[in-house]
DNA sequence: GCCCCACTGTAAGGTTCCTTTACAGTTACC
DNA sequence: GGTAACTGTAAAGGAACCTTACAGTGGGGC
């Protein structure tokens, strides 16, 4: 009720709920349409032809089988926005674009070692993406991405990423003035959170956390369905979380050791695995191990152990819901791995929480940039002013 | 917009705009209050109308020394409802009665071996002090209750309460019973939590905790500005949290003594004193220290390493803005524990809170309740249904 | 094969709630 | 003693919703 940007408030608010329902429930007829906004006919018909003048939603078709004539069918939009979304790692860069409804028209990739400029590399990926799925770069509402290391939440900028040395703090205001759209850099984990809640295993869970298990460690926080970022963009760095009572078997048991991350990473499943006697790389010995092999057993139930004493202080501070493992060890352990944990939480504190796999097909941080991009995408491309 | 509640909706959220402000600002003129809720004076005066007919506001006063005449300063009416809290400890029940305004009329206490019943003792200890406020028990628009113990946030039920044996589940339910309105329990941690962010160190900021460190030990994490409280009520249970690293100086170093609880409880404190050589309670170690005594220096400095041991984990999940301390333990550390415990938590993780120690005067868990009361009674009597 | 009923889509008029404009009355200040 | 700045109310206007009414369309019962 601000008295300067009250030009259509409530008219805004409805036409937004309008634009996100035939999003979510694709095309709709006036009629329905009213009854799922909580509007009458008459004025969704209204809603409907102020949205269609603005370009933002046609007809797509009929409702056949009715009992009256056939209702037309509207729905939003495709062109009326694309987005870029992008996954910076160490030796890969994806891309990914899709126009505003959601619909993936073409993917890219880069090896990123071709150029150390991240502008240059972020341009060359987002051109050849834009290219394969016919639209011009300028028709890009906006760009997201994904890298690991952290973010300031209050600039939006990185403030430093550990495996990136060229994406320092300045980047996005590099990319902004080379792009002159609005540019998003998040957390790669925060993302796989992200996506995970918006079509995976923790879709509609108020209350969860997502722990990504890969080279390096972090967890994305899901608090009253909002990603908690912390004040300084640092919440969920689990790897430099101290673990009490652990020992890897046959190493070294001094305390700087006791970092969660030396524990459960990529790297330390292969120190664990041979520790064990297995043969082959750590990832490969989880999967073997949750295909049934008796000799990886031990194996399991030790990564199981050490990751429960993790996610127990987690669990103690945040008594979440659910709890997703993700990342390349989440992913290799599957079901198996996650009942393992949530019994060896279990075992450990009082705040148990349901502890699954990843549901992502895909990747995760990528389709986790996508799904900010086209949040605020849309923010724009439905606003009334813009 | 929901078809069904449209009745009033602009206006209902207008008009409870309009009381907040007047209970946050103090007395407004129509004029001034157009302008802070976004309204034009006749919308305003319209509004006030409404009110005053329904007993809400009232002219309290006038606006000397303007310009032209002396506008009418309108008020929420104080006696349009009022509210009691309770905190129940161990050995000591205490109350408090507001009006509608969060003006405190009257307190009570009562020993809870009196009686072993909650229903009855809560009924004495708030029949004393709504007659000391001089209103009747019917009068009582909402009750509040805080206690140790885990609450369901489904149901709002006692799971369980260790300190308090009489207070079981289903508790809820005979003292809504026996009470015949609105009654709320809620953790004594978490209200503390609440106290703080409503009116003590953590006011306006948006991610903080509350370590509260007395007999028991607890965390209120506050996110977004909102009270987090986990999928099970179970969110800062830090009593339970595995803390790497500890070791009392010259007690035992076996694995079930390192929750957090046992390394920095008030009772943890006593013995922690005398194995240090220092004479008096923990607590009033802790004391001479903070004034200054140098023989007590280095038992201060270990119970900053152990807060900090616990609080680095803490910090590293959330990475709150603010730290409070609060209980006996914290209080009495006061601003020379939180700087040293902020120092330690520097050295140990990468997220680094400020860290203060409690601004509430008096007992911030009866101050938390009343406060969550006020928030249930206000929806209720300003709410245009109620 | 015909009629009717359920439905679509539009037109007209009504309600709610806020706004601007206008004006009469009051008081500090020059 | 006049004016500028303010208060408070009345009247008219506009935004955004609603209901009612009606012409048109097509599947299913008879």
């Amino acid at each position: 009720m601000s008295k300067a940007p009250k030009t259509h408030l409530i008219r805004d608010t409805n036409d937004r709920a309008a634009l996100d329902l035939m999003l979510a429930n694709g095309p709709v007829t006036k009629t329905r349409l009213g009854e799922l906004v909580g509007l009458s006919k008459v004025t969704a018909g209204q809603l409907l032809t102020r949205l269609g003048e603005r370009g933002l939603v046609e007809v797509v078709g009929s409702q056949q089988g009715g009992r009256g004539p056939n209702a037309a069918l509207y729905g939003v939009v495709p062109s009326a926005g694309y987005v870029a979304a992008l996954h910076i790692g160490p030796d890969r860069i994806t891309a990914s674009v899709a126009d505003i409804t959601g619909n993936e028209l073409a993917t890219g990739a880069l090896d990123p070692r071709e150029s150390s400029d991240p502008v240059e590399a972020v341009r060359a990926t987002v051109a050849g993406a834009t290219r394969s799925a016919g639209i011009t770069m300028s028709q890009l509402r906006c760009l997201s991405i994904g890298t690991p290391g952290m973010i300031d939440p209050r600039t939006g900028d990185i403030r430093f990423a550990n495996d990136l040395p060229d994406w320092r703090a300045g980047v996005l205001e590099e990319l902004r003035r080379s792009f002159q759209r609005p540019i998003m850099i998040e957390n790669d984990v925060n993302l796989a959170g992200l996506a995970e809640q918006s079509a995976g295993a923790s879709h509609g869970v108020k209350d969860s956390v997502l722990a990504w298990i890969d080279r390096g460690l972090g967890l994305a926080v899901i608090v009253d369905g909002r990603l908690h970022r912390g004040a300084g963009g640092g919440a969920g760095e689990i790897g430099y979380l101290a673990i009490p009572g652990a020992s890897t078997p046959h190493g070294s048991d001094s305390p700087q050791h006791a970092a969660f991350q030396s524990l459960v990473s990529v790297e330390a499943m292969d120190t664990l695995a041979r520790a064990f006697g297995l043969r082959g790389s750590g990832v490969d010995c989880v999967k073997t191990a949750v295909e049934g092999d008796p000799d990886a057993e031990p194996f399991l139930d030790e990564l199981a152990r050490r990751l429960a004493l993790g996610l127990a202080g987690i669990c103690v501070v945040l008594d979440p819901e659910l709890c997703v493992l993700a990342g390349e060890i989440g992913q290799a352990g599957g079901a198996v791995l996650a009942n393992r944990v949530q019994k060896a939480i279990a075992s450990l504190g009082p705040n148990v929480p349901t502890v699954v796999a990843s549901r992502i097909s895909g990747d995760p941080v990528l389709r986790g940039a996508l799904q900010m991009g086209l949040d605020t995408a849309r923010d724009e491309v439905f606003s009334s002013q813009g």
